[in-house]
Order: C-alpha cells, then structure tokens, then sequence
DNA sequence: CGGCGAATTGACTTTTGGGTAACATAGGTC
DNA sequence: GACCTATGTTACCCAAAAGTCAATTCGCCG
C-alpha cells in the first residue's frame, strides 16, 4: 500500500495555492471565533494540513490574521471605491454600495465579520491593519451617508456620525443574514436589501 | 503604619457589594476583548482585588461569564417586554422599545455587547446562556418588526427575518455610538434615536 | 476576651495553545 | 542517480493564563 501516516514529505502543492486555502480555512475561524478564541491547531486541521505549515507561511497567529484582513480589506475598500466614484445620482449611492460589497464578499461573506473582530489584542499589528480598514469604510460610509442625507434637515455631526454607524452595522446585519442563508447568491442578496431598503424607507 | 502589603484578611466588605464590583468590571472586560481574549487576572486588577476572589465568588470564567450575561439579559428582556406590552399604537413600537432598551443599558451599556460576543467555546453553559437570551431577544424583535410592518407589503418570511436582523444590528449601531459617547443620558440617546428613524424613514 | 465564619490574598499547580527544531519526502536539474 | 530546494510532518518547548491551596485578617456574637 502507498500511504501508511508517513512523517513529512511534500505533496506536491504549490505555495501559492496552499497559502490560499489556509487562508480561507482561517477566514472562517476568525469570524466564528474571533482572533483571541481562534486555535491556529484547528485552522490546520480544517486546511487538512499540519500547523508548522502555517507558520512556515505566515510567521505567527498575527501575521495569519494580518493576511486573512489585508485580503479582505484591500477587495471591499476598493470595491466600494469604485462603485462610489461610478456612482452620479444620491439616491442610488447606497444600493451601488451594497452591490460592491456583496459581490466582493461573495467568494467569502466571513471576510466582513473578520474585520470587525473584537478580540484582537489592542497594541499589535493586528489591530492596527484592521483599524485601518475600518476606519477606510467608515470613511466611506460617512461620505455616503453625508450625499445621501444633505437637505434631509440632518446639520448635527453627532447625527450623521450615528447614523454612519447604523448604515455600517446595516451591511453587517445583512453579511450575518447571508452568512446564515449561504444558499443565497450576491445577487440575489442585492434583490432583497433594494427591497428592504424600500420597505424601510416607506414605513 | 498600617500598612505593608499584608497576605490576606478581609476587607469588610459584603459579598453582595464585591459580586456588583466583579461583575461590573468583568462585562467592561468581556465587551472589550470577548470571552477568549479577557484575563481573569486583569478583571482582578480592573474590580481591585485578587484573583482568587472572583473564583471563589464565581468559580470559573465561564461561570463570571454567565452572571454578567444573566443580569444584562434580565434586565433587557424584561424591560422590552413590558414595554411592547404597554404600547398600543405599531407606529411607536420602535421607540419604545428603544427606550426601554436604553434604560436597561445606562447603567452598563457594555451589556448589550456582552451578549453578542461572538469568542465563546460552542460547548459549554456560558454559549447557551448567551444563546438562550439572543434567542429571546430576537423573537421580541421579530414580533416588533412583523407588527410594525404589517400590510406593507412584505410576505417573504426571509425578508421579515432580514429585517428583524436589520432592527437588531441597528440596536447594536446606537450601543455602539453611546460607548464612544458616553457622556450622552439615556434620554439624549432616545431623543436622538427619534431624530434619526425620522430622518431614514424620510429619506 | 475568645473564637467562629466570612472576606481576602500570595504563592503555587495545571492546562492550554502559540511557537520551534529536527527530520522526511517529492520533484526537478545537471 | 546524486543532490538541492520546496513542501510537509512529528514531537517537543515554554509562556501565559486558568484554576487551587493554605494561611491571614476582620467583624461579630456570646
């Protein structure tokens, strides 16, 4: 017989291709569990490899967060960017948004929730790659936010800040629906938030 | 003098009075850093005793886990409750329960993060507490959403679920905004809440 | 005052999980 | 076919954090 539980050996992977999938096995990790309650033992094991790999490739837990963020961070900053600069008319400032969002989440809808852990350690470079993420999209939001809403009688900063951090926590409520509902496309999840957003609007 | 750094000796104060201590200092701690991330040893320090002390008291971090999460969702669930019993009119049902939701929190509105921690072990009694009050929590958000939009033309059974996710991550947003503002009342916070839904429903 | 239970701690043990050393195999190259 | 490099593993180390022990002081009650 071939195989009898040898100890070591290549299989013939690439790194590139491995790489990927430990990042995508990590992904979920850290949204499930967050940065602190993740163990990189079972990061591995989902991957179905063994931990030093990791750590041949990533250097640390930190360094396999900073990936997993970098990747994430990178496709849904620019995404958005492109979607807001292509956008003309206010109105469909918001829709545009979601429909970036959901389409460059659609390959991994954790990548949002990895973001916004809150359990990574405060100093570290962790924190400080994924701080500077959110603060990106926050930046964003408040800027959609601020078309959306002038003229709408809105003047208080206090006010267009909160109502920032509602929009943003909107997208994170619809990335948990989806990621409970993974049978649903991006576009479909575009479909339904156009229709949420309308029965919202006219309540 | 008085004192030398003594090993041990009571303090004189009433177990009652210390338990409040803990469990305050712990649902800041669990907030910021989640289940995996907190140290029992800093809730220690952050409450101004020993270490020991809290086991004795609450025997485990599972199990300071759990009292912090008992107390949050009492007092939340049971103030939503009374309120969605005492209104009449679906058109104020948001507000109320706002309200009601923000009077629970003024004390601690660390407490609603507690809950939604996302770094517990799956196994364990602390996750099923947290689950058992998120569960009571979004049911009373579901029956809120399904009468607030009752006869709007929205049937999808998803799509209320969607919602209902939507209407808790906005909770969620404004907990949020009030942590970064904590010098903002309980009333200002309703006050402002109003303002905003005013401002999104007119959008 | 003497002693008993509650409050409290320094110092310890145990466990968990991040991180490493050393070794093993595949696959191309001269 | 010998060798080098990239891929891969088992088995271990060790720091940090969970959890425990034994002793110590306080306040009260007879």
């Amino acid at each position: 017989m071939a195989t009898k539980a040898m100890r070591g050996g290549s299989k013939g992977m690439p790194r590139a291709v491995r790489e990927g999938e430990i990042l995508d096995a990590a992904a979920v990790e850290f949204a499930a569990r967050g940065f602190a309650g993740l163990s990189v033992l079972e990061v591995a094991r989902s991957a179905g490899i063994s931990k030093p790999l990791i750590y041949r490739y990533y250097g640390s837990k930190e360094g396999l967060y900073i990936a997993c963020a970098e990747r994430a961070g990178t496709a849904l900053t620019a995404g958005i960017d492109e979607a807001m600069r292509a956008t003309r008319r206010p109105g469909e400032a918001a829709l545009a948004v979601l429909r970036a969002a959901f389409t460059a989440l659609e390959p991994r809808p954790h990548d949002w929730t990895v973001l916004y852990d809150r359990s990574l350690p405060d100093d570290g470079e962790a924190h400080r790659t994924a701080r500077r993420y959110r603060l990106r999209l926050a930046e964003q939001a408040a800027t959609g936010i601020r078309t959306s809403f002038s003229g709408h009688g809105l003047t208080d900063p206090l006010d267009l800040d909160a109502l920032t951090q509602i929009w943003m926590h909107t997208v994170t409520a619809l990335v948990d629906w989806w990621l409970r509902h993974p049978e649903q496309s991006a576009t479909e999840m575009i479909d339904r938030s156009r229709r949420l957003l309308g029965a919202i609007r006219g309540l």
